[in-house]
DNA sequence: TTGTAGGCGTTATCAG
DNA sequence: CTGATAACGCCTACAA
């Protein structure tokens, strides 16, 4: 299956069969004219002896890696929610069918030296990159470089192929249906404002009010919540309030506001009502089963991967495409 | 900082300096006898203008391609345990501090066709896998392909490059601790017994019991639980049997421990005692906080990749690199 | 339909 | 110390 030795190059197979390079390159890549005879001689030869081009000599030639980058922050990786390890699954799920291989780059947001190394290097022919932010300096970045991208996550600039569930909508029902169990006082507790995807969520919730034309109370709305510490006293300011519903960012958040009220001795669903997002095995050792958003989140890696793939082919590729999402109502919000 | 225009070769700078290519390739590389001054030149030049040698071309001029692959069993991004991205993180960084990628590459256990491409295809200089298996198919193809690799997990063959925490020694001390408390009986939820991890660990229980002269029985030992279900109904058995103190094989299979002895009223400490691996994000949520061994997973992956770095520079490299854990007491075996 | 020759950007060998 | 020149393996006009 795999030689050891020396690999065979289009040099050796074109001598073999005594004709030239350029047969055997065209016969190989389909393009160009060439008789069925020879063409079939060649693919014979080829996979008897098992011959693969050289991807480094092919890249040089025509200025291509057949690589993808995947880019993100890697503060996405300290926490333990698993959006990250789902996308790739589908990214590379799609890449690998077109023969494409995905390189990781780990960024920070004060230093994307990382992925300058990456693009001038020439490791990739195009970039996903994960999550979006409201300053988003990696897409300017991106976009400047001219390298064809696309984000996972949704942002203003329209020139930006984006690809994401639709958050603004997801939690306008989760909060609707929040809204018509008669649940007038609603807590969020929400994450990194400078990540759009909070935003969305929260310009969802609102929406969800005016739709219903119940106001909201702007107090209770907890933002930048990114410790334990800070769940944990949003909590404790949110029972103060008397409203017994919690809306939390994603899972992470809302298993730290989950261990709050269980210290507390708040019983779930009776005293609060709690929602999530994601669905995510964060909250399997939850008593009472947390009511969520999913999202199919392989699913948006596999299709933010062939509209990368389309633009990098120079295809018309969609600019922004929406998924969907869907509600799982469970015990914690009877 | 990145241009859109045409990159300069190093054809460009040669003309431009008029020197020749040699040349700036001896001041850019460092190899070769070149004349302090004109070293100078080329390098103030280059940094001036930006010159970025072009990996491909490099590539192929001396059959490297300055990339690293990860393998990994797509299966080990559905559980949410965070082991992947914690090593990625690691591995990420030593790698990226050496100009090198990382490329990632998803595999099934009866499909290594990713696998084989990759290395055929030339992608990658060296390997890292991540976990090992009893039967490891990837491993051994990776030896007999011939290219450098080190697997994250340790196996009995001795000629493969090993990094991994000491799970045997991890196990043994955490046993040998309950075992000083006064539980006498402890029970085993263990994953799946084709993963070497799995087993390193059980030796360990096995190792603690010799070394204190106490019986262990092996019925109270379950092995291959892979689902909420299975979890559940060792626990159930385990309860039948009056046993106080349970061993779960990693975080997920503890959380689904947990989520059932709360469900059945069990109260932990005092009915049940319980200890884990990993101490992730995946027990936060859990009422009482859990002994359990942490590894420093982002360490482990720095630690191979130095080892795969070594290895492919033809250098030294140590066969088999164990790295040490930790004991963090809780309240769930007070 | 097929082959020749030159180029992609570096590195390495061997003269000078 | 420096510079031609030939690889590296593939692609693509341009010829034949």
């Amino acid at each position: 299956m795999i030689q050891e030795g020396k690999k065979l190059t289009m040099d050796d197979v074109a001598k073999e069969l005594g004709v030239s390079k350029t047969t055997v390159s065209r016969a190989v890549s389909g393009k160009g004219r060439i008789g069925e005879q020879t063409r079939q001689r060649v693919l014979e030869y080829i996979s008897q002896h098992n011959y693969k081009p050289n991807v480094m000599a092919k890249g040089l030639a025509n200025q291509r890696t057949y690589n993808i980058g995947m880019v993100l922050q890697a503060d996405l990786l300290s926490s333990d929610l698993p959006f990250f390890p789902k996308a790739l699954k589908g990214i590379s799920e799609v890449a690998a069918r077109e023969e494409y291989d995905v390189i990781m780059t780990l960024i920070d947001t004060n230093d994307l030296s990382r992925l300058v190394r990456v693009i001038e290097n020439n490791k990739v022919d195009g970039m996903i990159l994960m999550r979006t932010l409201q300053d988003d300096k990696p897409a300017q970045m991106l976009k400047k470089s001219g390298i064809p991208f696309v984000t996972l996550g949704l942002s203003d600039d329209p020139d930006i192929c984006q690809v994401d569930n639709d958050h603004v909508d997801a939690c306008r029902e989760l909060t609707s249906i929040l809204l018509l169990k008669g649940l007038k006082k609603i807590a969020v507790v929400s994450g990194d404002m400078n990540h759009v995807i909070n935003r969305k969520r929260l310009e969802g919730f609102y929406q969800a009010h005016k739709d219903l034309g119940i106001p909201y109370d702007e107090s209770l709305i907890f933002t930048d919540v990114d410790s334990q510490m800070f769940a944990a006293r949003a909590a404790d300011r949110i029972r103060m309030r008397n409203v017994n519903c919690i809306i939390g960012a994603d899972d992470l958040i809302t298993s730290y506001l989950l261990k709050k009220l269980e210290e507390e001795q708040v019983r779930i669903p009776e005293d609060m009502r709690l929602a999530s997002f994601h669905d995510s095995q964060l909250l399997t050792s939850a008593k009472t089963s947390v009511t969520a958003i999913k999202f199919n989140t392989e699913e948006l890696g596999r299709e933010a991967c062939k509209v990368l793939l389309h633009q990098i082919r120079g295809e018309e590729a969609a600019h922004v495409t929406k998924l969907s999402y869907e509600v799982a109502m469970r015990e914690s919000t009877k």
